[in-house]
DNA sequence: ATATTCTGTAACCATATGGTTACAGAAGCC
DNA sequence: GGCTTCTGTAACCATATGGTTACAGAATAT
């Protein structure tokens, strides 16, 4: 078995690092305050912060004897290619699949997003 | 530990599964094809597949002795939604706003024992 | 200076995971 | 029918993973 480099695929297969990270949308938190939000230990929430800052998707900050983490989001954009690929297939069943990318390509260079 | 309910952020968090995907976005493969894209045993990429089938990945259509599998994407959307959440912390840079503010909001001496 | 607070790490344990080899079962071929 | 082909599953193994308790270390408070 070959040890993959931590990947932020991995980082995020967790429920409970996704948890930590919808917690650090609404702002910093101490490593305390995350403890306390999951029914597990401290020190298990610490390694799991570890397997995020690993994965860069989490900044630190050191302010007295805290330790506050931040979200920081770029790595996610490793996911967020990946799915590019799958996106335009959203639109039609498998066996439609070449009409439709056909169809796309011969309508316009890209399929942009609209927000 | 609790068993958790079959996820497709983990099912994609293989580097393994997601080739399997990859491979599948140009067509429907059998199972043999599958196995000699990748250096493992034909027994092990079956257990990929099926991890992806249970994902709800996949589509499986027999034809003559083979299955063939076929992409379904559907499920990448759990994923895509909860990536929606963190596409505006990169598209502006709220979070270093929300930060920023907060530091200033968060100005108490101590903190207290219990919220 | 000493105690308290907040945190990460080490050591350990149980289970999950990804891999293998061996076998079984269904569908085509002779 | 009987062999061959293609595939999934079972049994097993080694490592990874997620959890715990115990401990260490840095910064604050007294």
């Amino acid at each position: 078995m070959v040890t993959e480099a931590p990947s932020v695929f991995a980082a995020v297969a967790d429920p409970t690092r996704r948890a930590i990270l919808d917690a650090l949308r609404t702002g910093e938190r101490s490593a305390g305050e995350l403890a306390t939000l999951f029914p597990i230990s401290r020190p298990a929430v610490s390694k799991h912060v570890r397997v995020l800052r690993q994965a860069g998707l989490l900044r630190e900050r050191r302010a007295a004897q805290s330790r506050l983490y931040s979200l920081d989001p770029a790595p996610l954009r490793h996911i967020e290619r990946w799915l590019e690929h799958y996106r335009v297939f959203w639109a039609a069943r498998l066996h439609d699949l070449k009409r439709h990318v056909e169809a796309a390509e011969r309508k316009r260079p890209r399929t942009p997003r609209t927000p």
